[in-house]
DNA sequence: CTACACCTTCACGCAACGTCAATGTCAAAC
DNA sequence: GTTTGACATTGACGTTGCGTGAAGGTGTAG
């Protein structure tokens, strides 16, 4: 039972630059090479590309098969879970991209039926029903609703250009205060300037900006757990960390 | 406002490699280069660039992006469809791939005896224990001591094999949930087909099934967020959804 | 004047092959 | 004995979105 590239290449249903790159990559070596150099594979060969077929039909790496088939001590099923686990980190990105992608799908439905002009009202408006619905009984409760209801406006008169501007904010301020959390210091530089990037985002949409806000807030981000969650995505202590900081930026004392 | 590539990187969070690399593939080009054949970016570019990136977050590759933003009269919407569908699949493929994986380790670890199942045990534990930690307060308060702890018991009587059903059922239940958020209407015969599923699932920890409790439970997806945020990994409206359609299901009236 | 930070253009590396290209070999047909 | 055609070989580039040097020019502060 020999097999030139092609014959296993059939057999296993792979082409035969396949073979030759596993070839190349030590994953799986010919038997020997016949006087003119040609591969040839025996049943050993065989059995060895069913068990490297199987792992990478489950998404494993070559490298990874590599390992498992090649070091007999190395153990297969310890691999999977490790493999399972990255997949499902992975499908917990990507349920995360597609409810992004939909959102933005759906604001943008709701816009197209309007003119030009009002591009962003729908994407904007949605924003502010998300931001209501999830936090906005406790907001207007603190601040009253003609706060909230002066922000929602402000938001509202965004044009595009601002609205983009106002994302791109947040995601410089989840960035720097990750950094900063890593410093474990409020006080910090870093910390100031996640502090000071806070106060920039919030005078997006916050119409009269004011110390004593801007460190309320700050504290109701730790109070309330849906704050709180939205923050530690970056760092575990990430909401606190925030609060101090935005504390000794706007001199709060406690 | 003008800006060279560390500057303008700075301020959009991306690394000059990138500048240059969107410079080379004609996405983003300088709007001029001064003497020395620096690259000097305006005002326009950076709104541009915050544009590329959003769509980027989205997981658009940047070929499709340098459509949407040469090409005023390439639908972006239109784009974004396409590109959900992409991912939607891609999605199917990684669930696919996630159970198969896990049938072959649950399989291996069937095969070894002794090791195993007490790691099995300790499977079983964790996972009740992550559920405490998670909903355990509110489903207590809601539900009672003895119910909870009922359910805790059941999970722990469980084997091996009927554990492997009770996760299969949990995917299944997710599975024909998405398909039936599709189609908009909870009295569909997906969605009550969902709904029953979800008995079923239920039934593996829940001591006794009652209408009446099943309805509630599906209330209880909408109003705490982290059980919505569960179900709608699958569709952004699926624990509404999924409680409509258990509400018709249980012939619950409002 | 000298650091030193910042800029430039190559160019390789990454995963897992697909796809030529140029050339050698085997078996059968003429 | 030669031609043909299928099959083999070893390169080597292309794919995606940059990271990471290398080698060398430029801007500015001390």
């Amino acid at each position: 039972m020999e097999y030139t590239v092609q014959k296993l290449g059939e057999l296993a249903g792979v082409s035969t630059r396949t073979l030759r790159y596993y070839d190349e990559i030590g994953i799986l070596k010919p038997a020997r090479k016949n006087s003119s150099g040609y591969r040839i594979y025996g049943q050993r060969e065989v059995d060895r590309l069913q068990q490297i077929l199987f792992y990478r039909e489950l998404g494993v790496d070559l490298k990874s098969i590599k390992k498992i088939v090649t070091d007999p001590a190395f153990d297969g099923a310890d691999a999977l879970k490790r493999h399972r686990q990255q997949l499902v980190e992975k499908r917990r990105q990507l349920d995360l991209l597609i409810m992004n992608v939909e959102k933005t799908i759906s604001a943008a439905e709701g816009k197209s039926s309007m003119a030009d002009k009002e591009k962003f009202e729908g994407f904007k408006q949605q924003l502010i029903e998300d931001n209501e619905q999830q936090y906005g009984q406790e907001i207007r409760e603190k601040y009253g609703n003609e706060e909230v209801d002066k922000s929602n406006a402000r938001m509202l008169n965004m044009n595009e250009q601002q609205y983009r501007q106002f994302t791109q904010l947040e995601q410089e301020v989840l960035a720097v205060l990750r950094e900063a959390c890593e410093t474990g210091d409020p006080s910090s530089e870093t910390a100031q300037k996640a502090a000071d990037l806070h106060k920039q985002w919030l005078a997006f949409t916050w119409p009269s900006y004011s110390k004593e806000a801007h460190a309320g807030l700050a504290q109701m981000y730790v109070d309330d757990e849906r704050f709180a969650a939205y923050y530690n995505k970056v760092h575990p202590k990430a909401a606190e960390f925030l609060r101090d900081a935005v504390h000794i930026y706007t001199g709060f004392k406690k």
